[in-house]
DNA sequence: TTGTGTTTTATTGCCTCC
DNA sequence: GGAGGCAATAAAACACAA
């Protein structure tokens, strides 16, 4: 057996070198320079002299470990989950294991943890994505069915200017309009001919221009109902701050 | 038993901060 | 410039299906 003998051949792998044979192999930097610090820094085996007994067995192999090791350094990390130096070498101390052991535990602990919350952060940002597109389709739903009355409507006044209607009240015209502004505006629009602002009066031009707005893209269907947009946006942004998640502003 | 995928322990190199 | 943190990665240990 060569336990113990230094070599580097195909079993290397990338800058390291190996000390044993088989599954009983100690691994460093393959730079002689950087060697002494190397074991000087290793946890299970810190000293060159502590990788075999008194029998020249093969050195120990990576340990996991116990749990009640686990159990600490978790109680530990929930508390803080940086170390600073003085808790490093408490609980190494308690633990019976190298101040670098405890600080290597914590780094991969911390970078689990933070895997494990950026799977949570994809969920809840998904389900808010999904309840705000339900909720634009709805609004979509209900932008093109007062698009539809609208044409009607417009339909109708035509018809019933051709057929001779007499002309309105200028002054009448302008409250009209006005209202018809404002219920276009609130998104609550529905009018039916039994229920209109305008008996007599010709509003093609406005309903024109909203109908082209529309169509042509011009406007995307937010301007119409930005407070419904303001409140979903307002909500997501709560639920955001509420679950720690990245909110925009 | 063995092959394969996952988790855990550890190293390296780079970056930032004091 | 040294200490400490992080990302990337290696490899042992472990889990599990075939």
């Amino acid at each position: 057996m060569d336990s113990g003998r230094l070599f580097c051949d195909s079993s290397c792998h990338g800058n390291m070198f190996f000390i044993g044979t088989g599954d009983s192999v100690f691994r460093g930097p393959r730079s002689v320079v950087n060697m002494e610090e190397t074991f000087k820094r290793r946890s299970f085996f810190s000293l060159a002299d502590e990788l075999f007994d008194d029998d020249q067995q093969l050195p120990e192999k990576k340990r996991r470990l116990t749990p009640e090791q686990l159990l600490v350094l978790e109680k530990s990390f929930e508390g803080e989950n940086k170390l600073e130096p003085e808790r490093k070498t408490q609980l190494a101390k308690k633990l019976g294991m190298q101040p670098r052991q405890v600080a290597v535990w914590f780094q991969n602990r911390r970078a689990r943890w933070k895997t494990k919350q950026l799977e949570r952060d994809y969920g809840h940002l998904q389900s808010s994505y999904k309840s705000l597109l339900s909720k634009y389709d709805s609004i979509r739903k209900d932008n093109d069915k007062l698009k539809a009355e609208v044409v009607s409507l417009t339909e109708k006044l035509k018809a019933k200017e051709v057929a001779g209607a007499p002309k309105s009240d200028p002054f009448l015209e302008d409250v009209a309009h006005a209202k018809m502004e404002d219920r276009l505006s609130s998104g609550s629009a529905v009018v039916d001919s039994s229920d209109s602002y305008f008996p007599n009066g010709d509003y093609v031009g406005l309903l024109d221009v909203v109908q082209s707005e529309v169509e042509d893209g011009s406007d995307d269907g937010r301007s119409y109902f930005s407070d419904v947009f303001a409140a979903a946006e307002g909500q997501n942004h709560q639920e955001g701050e509420q679950l720690g998640l990245w909110v925009w502003p």
